[in-house]
DNA sequence: AATGTGACATACC
DNA sequence: TGGTATGCCACAT
């Protein structure tokens, strides 16, 4: 009952951000009650490979709306893809207009 | 049980 | 202006 581990609660967010959205690690952990605990939603993304359910990483950058997660994924290009996908722009590695397409947990869920 | 780790964020030089 | 250093804390081994 209780607690469930930290990273069920990563994903559940991440599994919410909207398709043509982003969002910081930053934002996640604050939302989560931990704000400072950034790094643990980064590695939260590192073990979401093991989970049975899909979590949408590629919408979760850093502060700067950098893809620095990029390195993780199977090919360098596939974040950038599967953002451009959705309606977003990558330039230089960074999310265009990041401010304008960024998804906050902490107004979307209140 | 203890130590290591990190896809961040911030501060400092 | 940019690189380096440090804090931070839950998970992995």
């Amino acid at each position: 009952m209780p607690k469930q581990d930290f990273f069920e609660d990563v994903y559940e967010v991440v599994r919410l951000i909207p398709s043509g959205k982003v969002t910081s690690y930053g934002a996640i952990a604050r939302y989560l009650g931990a704000a400072r605990s950034s790094r643990l939603v980064g590695y939260a993304m590192n073990a979401s490979h093991n989970q049975a359910t899909y979590v949408p990483a590629h919408r979760v950058v850093n502060r700067n709306g950098l893809l620095t997660g990029k390195h993780h994924f199977s090919d360098e290009t596939r974040m950038q893809i599967l953002l451009e996908s959705e309606g977003l722009i990558i330039e230089n590695e960074q999310v265009k207009d990041f401010k304008i397409h960024f998804w906050d947990p902490n107004e979307a869920l209140i």
